[in-house]
DNA sequence: CAAACACATGAATAACTGTTCAGATGTTTA
DNA sequence: TAAACATCTGAACAGTTATTCATGTGTTTG
């Protein structure tokens, strides 16, 4: 019997299993950035990324250019910002919003090709 | 009073809001890229993911590194599937799953670009 | 100062999601 | 052929989440 015909772990392959567990990212760094792809993963948050990466823009300026109550973008928008992946700048009563970093637009790019295969 | 003092939409400045629209791409696309990333965002998917990039391994085996239970894995897997993240191999009563093309693997890395700052 | 405005926030609700459990499918072994 | 095995699947439940509604905060305008 070959040793591949069998499940390695009810044959207690731990060499295997062990190396690929001690190579392994920490729980905190695996946690976050399944929360980032967590965040992208809504459509409304993802529109508004993709909108800031073209534009500096207002909560309302957001709000109709997506179709959805201006309630609905300031609670995305500090998801958002809790996750870094926006940023904002006051002016008065506005908020001027816009991505926080170059990476944001490199993932979304990179998951682009993806999609667009 | 400045243009830029005001919420462009309720002085209706169209061209402006319009120019985005016109921009965006389609809904299936933006959908499409949305799911990519909620299918990321769960830990134990993406965990999966990381293990696949490193190894091709069969389901018990990421039931037992994941320390969840082999249907957890398998329901998971189909999602995996389902975005065509990861791709399997049938050799008798074992599936090795491995991650579907270098895309995954990218997007990963660019993902944990930004959380590692 | 009072009203209008842009935005933020808390609570509530309806919809969604990941896991578990029980059972099914198809393959291999004794 | 019967039992063991690896995996898959449907239903159900608990936990999470995105939006709505009402209200609060701080700023600007008349």
């Amino acid at each position: 019997m070959k040793e591949s015909d069998v499940c390695q772990v009810r044959f207690s392959d731990q060499a295997k299993v062990d190396l690929l567990l001690k190579r392994q990212k920490d729980n905190r760094t695996m946690a976050a950035l399944a929360e980032i792809f967590r965040v992208l993963g809504d459509p409304t948050r993802l529109r508004i990324c993709m909108f800031l990466s073209q534009a500096e823009l207002c909560v309302c300026d957001l709000a109709a250019i997506l179709g959805v109550s201006e309630s609905a973008v300031s609670h995305q928008l500090r998801v958002l910002r809790g996750q870094r992946l926006v940023k904002y700048r006051r002016e008065g009563k506005m908020a001027f919003y816009s991505l926080d970093d170059d990476h944001v637009q490199a993932l979304i790019a990179q998951g682009l090709e993806h999609v667009e295969e």
